[in-house]
Order: C-alpha cells, then sequence, then structure tokens
RNA sequence: CGGGGCGUGGCGCAGCCAGGUUAGCGUGCUUGACUCGGGUUCAAGAGGUCGGAGGUUCAAAUCCUCUCGCCCCGACCA
C-alpha cells in the first residue's frame, strides 16, 4: 500500500513537481520496450475493398438536413433509435480526428484527461439541487438495490466531488481536468441526426482556481484554446456572449461554426468580428453598430462558474492565509459529433461532402479507372504505397466497379483529393489530380505527387 | 407535451379513400453476357408474417379499436 501522502503528490501538476526527483519514463525503460511503442501507428492507408462504408445512392427519408443526409448516404452513421446513433468506421475516424484536435489542444494548455462514469448517484445531484431542477432531460433509472442513479448529461457533480476530496490547498490549483466521453441527454426532440442526439460524444474540461482572477485566467486560456480548435478544424466560427442556462455561472460564451443552416441567429460586427446574441444592436467592443446577422452552429460553450457546484458540494481548499475557501471552477464543452455535423453542414454540394483537410477521414483517394490493364493497376498500388509512407493518409479504390460509381462515392465521401488514374495518363506518365473543393483538375508528372499534395494541402482555404 | 405526417423485400415508393386470385414499381443484391471516365445495358434470379395486437367480414395491406416506432413544426437545450 502506498502512503497518501505518495498518492497526493503523484497526481498534483507535474509543474508543481518540479522540486520532486521523478525519473522519467523513457529513461527507466529499456530500448527494446521503446521500440514496441514507438511503431504501433494507427492505419494511415485502407483499401475501399476493405472498407464497410455502405453508401446510399439515394436520399433516405428521415434526413431533412444536407449534414445528416450526407452521413447516411456516406455510410458515416446508422440510426438505432430516436437520437441514438452508430458511428460506422468512417464516422468515427472522423470522430477521433476531431477529438485528436481537441485533446491536443487541452493537452497543450495544461488540461489533463481523466475518464469519470456515465452512471452516477443520485445523491451527488440532490446535493447541487440539479437532481429536481434538471427535468425530464436527465435519464434516471434504479438498479437492483432500488438505488436512484442516472446517465450524466454532463460531469459537474462528479468532478467536483473528485476534487473535493482529494484536493486540499491552494498550492493544488490551479489544475484543469477533461475528458471526451459519452453524454445522456433525453431530448425533447432529437433532431438532425448527430447535430441533436440523446446520446453524444462530448469534451468537457473544468477549471479549479483559488481565485476569480485565476478562474478569468483559466477562462482566457481556453478561449483561447478553443479558437485554436476549430481553426485547426478549418471551421470558420465565432464566438458569441451567452446565457449560462442550468449550468449556472456568471459569465459564458458560445462558439458557434458558421453555417446558413445554422439554428442559431447572433449579429457580428463588421470591424472587429465580436459576436453578440441576435438582439444585440450594436457592439460594445469597438463601440460600432454595423453589426451583421449571421447564423451558425453551437458546437462549444465555456461558462465561468464560479462557486455554484463547489459552494454546494463543499468543495473547499485552505489557502494562503489559512482559511477554507470554496473552490473556483469554471467549465468547457466542444460537442464533438456536433462538430463533425457542423462541418459537413459548413462543406458540401450537391455531391457530397468537401471535407477540410485536418477532418478528412482520408486526405487522398486513389482511383484507378478499372483494372484491366496490368499498367494501371501497377501504378495504382506504386501510388498507394508511396504515400503510405508519407504525413498522408489515402484510400485506395480496388474495388471492382465501373468508374462513374467510384467518382460518386469519392465525391460523397469528400476526400480532398483524388487520384485519378486512366489510360491517358497511363500513357503519357502523368497523373490527374481532382480537388474536391473546388472540382479543379491538374495533370501533373508522376513523380511530383508528394510535392502536389503538399501544395495543395497549404493551399487549400479550410485546411 | 401540443400540432402535423409516416410505418408495405436492404433503400426510395405505389397500392389503402370505394376490402376480392400468385402485393407491385424503381433502386440495391446474386448469376451470366455486353460494356468500361460520372452510380452502363440486356437477361435470369433470390428476397416481403404489408410495424404489432385485437376486432369486423365468407374474405383485410385496405375498414374499426388499441398499441409500438420513426420523421417534421413549436416550447426547451451542448
Amino acid at each position: 500500500m502506498n502512503g497518501l501522502s505518495h498518492i497526493e503528490r503523484a497526481w498534483r501538476p507535474f509543474w508543481k513537481l518540479s522540486q520532486v526527483s521523478h525519473r522519467s519514463p523513457k529513461n527507466d525503460s529499456n530500448t527494446e520496450d521503446q521500440r514496441e511503442i514507438t511503431t504501433s501507428r494507427e492505419e494511415t492507408t485502407l483499401k475501399m475493398s476493405s472498407l464497410f462504408a455502405p453508401t446510399l445512392k439515394e436520399d433516405p427519408a428521415e434526413a431533412e438536413i444536407a449534414s445528416h443526409n450526407l452521413m447516411l448516404r456516406a455510410g458515416m452513421i446508422r440510426q438505432l433509435s430516436a437520437g441514438i446513433y452508430t458511428y460506422l468506421p468512417l464516422g468515427l475516424k472522423i470522430l477521433n480526428k476531431i477529438s485528436s484536435i481537441v485533446r491536443e489542444e487541452m493537452n497543450r494548455v495544461g488540461g489533463q484527461e481523466l475518464l469519470m462514469p456515465a452512471m452516477q448517484p443520485s445523491e451527488l445531484w440532490k446535493e447541487t439541487g440539479r437532481w429536481d431542477v434538471y427535468g425530464p432531460e436527465l435519464i434516471r433509472f434504479r438498479d437492483r438495490r432500488e438505488r436512484n442513479f442516472c446517465l450524466g448529461p454532463t460531469h459537474e457533480e462528479v468532478i467536483t466531488d473528485l476534487v473535493r476530496r482529494e484536493l486540499r490547498s491552494y498550492r493544488d490549483l490551479p489544475v484543469m481536468m477533461y475528458q471526451i466521453q459519452v453524454k445522456f441527454r433525453d431530448e425533447i426532440r432529437p433532431r438532425f441526426g448527430v447535430m441533436r442526439s440523446r446520446e453524444f460524444i462530448m469534451k468537457d474540461l473544468y477549471s479549479f482556481d483559488r481565485d476569480k482572477e485565476g478562474m478569468q485566467k483559466s477562462y482566457e486560456t481556453m478561449y483561447e484554446a478553443y479558437c485554436r480548435v476549430f481553426e485547426r478544424c478549418g471551421l470558420q466560427y465565432q464566438a458569441v456572449r451567452a446565457d449560462s442556462g442550468v449550468i449556472g455561472g456568471d459569465i459564458s460564451h458560445e462558439f458557434l461554426i458558421v453555417a446558413q443552416s445554422g439554428e442559431e441567429k447572433m449579429m457580428v460586427c463588421r470591424t472587429c468580428r465580436s459576436g453578440y446574441p441576435e438582439d444585440e444592436e450594436r457592439c460594445s467592443v469597438c463601440g460600432t453598430s454595423t453589426l451583421e446577422e449571421k447564423r451558425g452552429i453551437e458546437v462549444g460553450h465555456i461558462f465561468q462558474l464560479g462557486t455554484k457546484y463547489s459552494r454546494s458540494m463543499n468543495a473547499l481548499f485552505v489557502d494562503k492565509d489559512g482559511q477554507e475557501k470554496p473552490i473556483i471552477m469554471g467549465c468547457y464543452g466542444i460537442g464533438i459529433g456536433r462538430t463533425m455535423g457542423a462541418a459537413i453542414e459548413a462543406y458540401h454540394d450537391e455531391h457530397g461532402i468537401q471535407w477540410p483537410w485536418n477532418l478528412a477521414p482520408y486526405q487522398v483517394a486513389i482511383i484507378p479507372v478499372h483494372k484491366r490493364t496490368a499498367k494501371i493497376v501497377e501504378i495504382a498500388d506504386m501510388l498507394y504505397n508511396t504515400i503510405k509512407d508519407t504525413r498522408y493518409e489515402c484510400v485506395l479504390d480496388d474495388r471492382d466497379l465501373r468508374a462513374g460509381h467510384k467518382f460518386k462515392d469519392a465525391d460523397l465521401l469528400g476526400f480532398p483529393v483524388q487520384i485519378i488514374l486512366g489510360d491517358r495518363a497511363v500513357d503519357e506518365n502523368t497523373l490527374e489530380v481532382k480537388i474536391r473543393q473546388n472540382g479543379e483538375r491538374i495533370d501533373i508528372n508522376r513523380e511530383d505527387v508528394l510535392e502536389t499534395l503538399e501544395n495543395i494541402r497549404k493551399s487549400s482555404f479550410h485546411n
């Protein structure tokens, strides 16, 4: 058994432990182990003949909006029940792309990942009063011993409980912890596929500070991290001051992806780009009244909670002056699945999805137009193997289908670059490259593929 | 929860109002041939307790009752 002091020290942020001599795992492990760990890479290439992505030629009856329709058509999701979806391999791949970006940006600013239970005892919720306040949206049930539980729609209670048990001193603050996990909300009306579902993947981060200034600093840090997340996703976003709703607290901002089909209206300052709720008439940042109405999809929401949860749940720390004080909290959510839907709303055309470079499940699709000549198959394989060892992810459409079918699928699935291999290209030693974003087609020399890909990546307006 | 709509082969639909042989069409799927750069063409084939339960009737996909599910609009929300 470890002594408590050891445990306490172990979970402190590493930057607080600089005086403690701790051994780096790198120095500990032998080179054999290192090699094993570093060689386990994610799959970056795929033959489409083995991809489970049942595409639909026709529009599914249940889908009203583009993203829902296209996710179904592209074989990314399937519905199990109202507001409950399975992510098929391709859909999951994209979900993971978004999660990775989110995770990297959270880690970058000192967020520490953890994983909390979805199943939560009612007692915690009664402490904060939300067992009664939350309403039927909270999915409740009893276990075999008649004890009340709910499926977490959010995790303030659980993390506050964790922190009040383990965190004692101002020396332990600030801390930011987050998870990327499944949430449950029994929506009055689930709709638009993955956009408003009853079970969904969310990143939720919680910040803990010793005073208001610290909380505001954490808030600003997260605000900036959110900007980086959506920038990296290649999405046009807008932060808007917002109401706090049931989450509570004082100041909050919503992050919206700008899209025509967005449910939410907002006013954006033409001069400084500040965003306001739809009823605002002038920009308080630069004083002008040249606001423009835009529509967006809410994908993130950040809150300055203050002491709402720490007071009701008695999450206290001892400050420098020896006084017990409630921890000052903030919470910060990003809907991962919703971000995926919003990206499609923002980037699609009549043929299908147009993935931003960084969200594309694969950036490149190699499309041999037929398999009749050995040369085409050969070049396709060669390209596939070449790209396999690079930073690019690619699929090879090795299916036994006609060219038209492959083209339609490639457009539908939205790979940013298609490399089309036909007889002409083979004869002339060139490659035909089609850019999904703008439909542009260029012929390049075969040896220039990687350079071309890099150029396309760089010039992609939403990379 | 209020309002509207829909459940018929995997998917998209017709048939129902005015009950009546083996329940159709398109697409997809299987096989064969012809094609072969934008979901080809032709032929043959497999696949359906018509959401479920009960009722009316000689007879129900069709009429009646109940029920389950799904979609859309509204209030609510990440």
